[in-house]
DNA sequence: GCGACAG
DNA sequence: ATCTTGTCGC
């Protein structure tokens, strides 16, 4: 069904849009039904230029995040990077990684946006969708929203609004950092959002989960792009 | 027409 | 996203 259904390769952007147009109908923004004891965090990496994704996912008990758990998976893929239309280049490899994970999480926060995205539709909203977990998106920049800047402290917060919507929550997450964008993605609202990933701060701008997968991502293609060099000797 | 534009 | 040195500010 979903899960089987991922031929994002073979869609034009048109029709990604139109897609992301259906889907929002569906999307859940309200507050958590069950309680919250392991969390998961994905990112990709990748080669400028190339059409490998390196995907993985870290596991962590919440709220300690202790990590329990690494998985990690290689795709190609086809799809361009077009600003609103991430979810089509990077979710076929996360979910190829998401398959591998014996128990999943009870939560999950993507590298990306929830709903603070033009179509409602962020990265993370459309994993929530996919999966039926509940999802956190966690950006390093603004998409959608118009806000004003929290106070130079740590943990000041500013409402963001697109189209007269409240989407997300500017965090300043370290003092003398510019702030991160916290948005929920799909069954779970925006305050138990941004508490979560307040929990999630350990001292770095980047909330600790994130950090973790795109630290494994990373060493995930390097050991690829070496291993690839070694291959050539022979 | 021009600027903005997750990763 | 990735590459990549020094540098400015707290």
């Amino acid at each position: 069904m979903k899960l089987n259904s991922l031929n994002y390769d073979s869609l034009s952007p048109a029709q990604t849009v139109a897609l992301q147009q259906e889907l929002r109908k569906h999307i859940q923004i309200r507050p958590l039904y069950k309680e919250v004891k392991i969390i998961g965090s994905a990112d990709i990496s990748f080669n400028k230029g190339e059409e490998t994704v390196y995907a993985g996912i870290v596991l962590f008990k919440y709220p300690e995040l202790t990590v329990i758990g690494n998985y990690t998976a290689k795709a190609e893929t086809k799809f361009p990077c077009i600003s609103g239309l991430l979810a089509f280049r990077e979710l076929p490899a996360l979910l190829k990684v998401w398959e591998q994970i014996e128990t999943k999480p009870d939560l999950m926060v993507l590298d990306g946006q929830g709903i603070a995205h033009e179509r409602r539709m962020g990265i993370a909203t459309h994993f929530g969708w996919l999966t039926d977990v509940p999802t956190i998106g966690s950006a390093k920049s603004r998409l959608a929203g118009r806000f004003i800047e929290p106070a130079n402290e740590a943990f000041a917060q500013s409402e963001m609004t697109d189209k007269g919507e409240v989407v997300s929550i500017a965090l300043r997450s370290k003092k003398n950092c510019n702030p991160i964008y916290i948005s929920p993605g799909h069954h779970i609202d925006i305050e138990q959002s941004v508490e979560v990933i307040k929990n999630c701060i350990r001292g770095y701008r980047i909330p600790e989960p994130i950090r973790q997968a795109h630290n494994l991502v990373n060493e995930f293609r390097i050991k690829d792009i070496g291993s690839n060099a070694q291959q050539l000797l022979f």
